[in-house]
DNA sequence: TCGAATAGTTCGATGGTCGAAATGCTAACC
DNA sequence: GGTTAGCATTTCGACCATCGAACTATTCGA
C-alpha cells in the first residue's frame, strides 16, 4: 500500500499541487512565476540579514544578468523591493524587502500554514520527526540527482 | 526539532530542489518547463488509456489554446509526440507519446527512483505508511487552499 | 595615474504566450 | 439534403520575458 512507488508518486503529487499553488497565487497578484521565486529569495537573504545583490540573484536563479535586471524593475515599480547602493563597495547593490512584499508573505503563508496545521493535527511528535527525516533525506537525494545531471554530457 | 513550521520548511524546500530538477533536466534535453509539463500530463493520460486532446491539454495547464499549439508543434517536431485526429470525431485530435517520449521518462525517472529508494531504505514499512499518510493529508490541505484562493477576489 | 577587473544596466533580437479571426468538422433543424 | 449553429483546433499579429553583447560606473593593483 504504501511502497516506493507509492511515495514517489505521492511527491510528484504534492510538487504539481504545490506548483500550482505558487502559480495562482502570483497571478492573482500579478507577480509572474520569476518575480515571485525572485522575491522569495530577496525575502529569504533578507531577513537572514545578508541582503542579495542582483549578480548573486542571477546566480540562484539561473538566469541572465539583463533578465534579472528586468525581474528586479518590476518588483521595484511594483513597490515590492527597494534597491540600495552598497556603502562599502559603491558597484553593489542591496535588495531590500518592504513592508508590501512582508504583507505579500504574510498572505502567502498564513493560509498555507493553518492547512497545513490543522492537517496535521493527527501526527505525533514522534511521527513527526521521522517525517522531517524523511523529507531531510528526499531533499538530499534530489539534490544529488541533479548534481549527476548536471555533470554528465548532453545528448542533443 | 520538527514542529510544523519545520516541516513546512523542508516542505517547501523540497519543491524548490524538486523544481530546480525538473528545470535542469528539461533545458538539459532541449524542452521547455511548458513542454516538460505537458509532456508529463500527456504521458499520463496515454498510459491510462484515455489520450488527452489539445484542448483538455489547455486547460489542464492554464494555457490557451493558441500556446498550446505551440506547445504541440515543439513536442511534435522535436519528436516526442504525434498528433492522432480521432476516428469517431474527426474534430478531436489524440495525443500520444511514442518510444522517444517514454525513453525521456525513463531517464528522467530512473535515477530518482534509484535515489529515493536508497534514501529511504532506512524506513520501515509502518513509517512509510505514516509517511504516506502525511503526503496525501498535505496534498489535500494544499488543493483546498488553493481553491480557496481562486475563489476569492483579487486586489489589484 | 592608468589599466584591468567587477557590478550592474541598456540595447537589439529571439521566441513563447496571448486574443481574435480563420479553418475543418459535426449535429440539429427545417 | 441543404443550411445553420456550434465545437475543436490552428493561424495571425502583437506583446513582453529572456538572452548576449556593448556600455557605464566603481574599485583595486602596479
Amino acid at each position: 500500500m504504501a511502497d516506493n512507488s507509492t511515495l514517489v508518486r505521492l511527491l510528484r503529487q504534492l510538487v504539481v499541487e504545490s506548483d500550482h499553488f505558487v502559480g495562482l497565487f502570483g497571478e492573482w497578484h500579478g507577480l509572474h512565476r520569476t518575480d515571485m521565486n525572485a522575491l522569495v529569495l530577496i525575502m529569504d537573504a533578507d531577513r537572514r540579514g545578508t541582503p542579495l545583490s542582483p549578480g548573486r540573484l542571477a546566480g540562484a536563479m539561473h538566469l541572465s544578468a539583463s533578465a534579472t535586471t528586468s525581474v528586479l524593475d518590476r518588483l521595484e515599480s511594483s513597490g515590492h523591493v527597494e534597491r540600495a547602493r552598497s556603502t562599502t563597495d559603491r558597484r553593489k547593490v542591496e535588495l531590500r524587502v518592504n513592508d508590501k512584499a512582508l504583507d505579500l508573505g504574510r498572505r502567502f503563508f498564513a493560509p498555507l500554514n493553518s492547512a497545513y496545521t490543522a492537517a496535521w493535527e493527527a501526527f505525533s511528535d514522534e511521527e513527526k520527526a521521522t517525517i522531517a527525516r524523511f523529507l531531510l533525506a528526499s531533499i538530499e537525494a534530489t539534490a544529488t540527482v541533479r548534481g549527476e545531471i548536471a555533470g554528465s554530457p548532453g545528448d542533443r
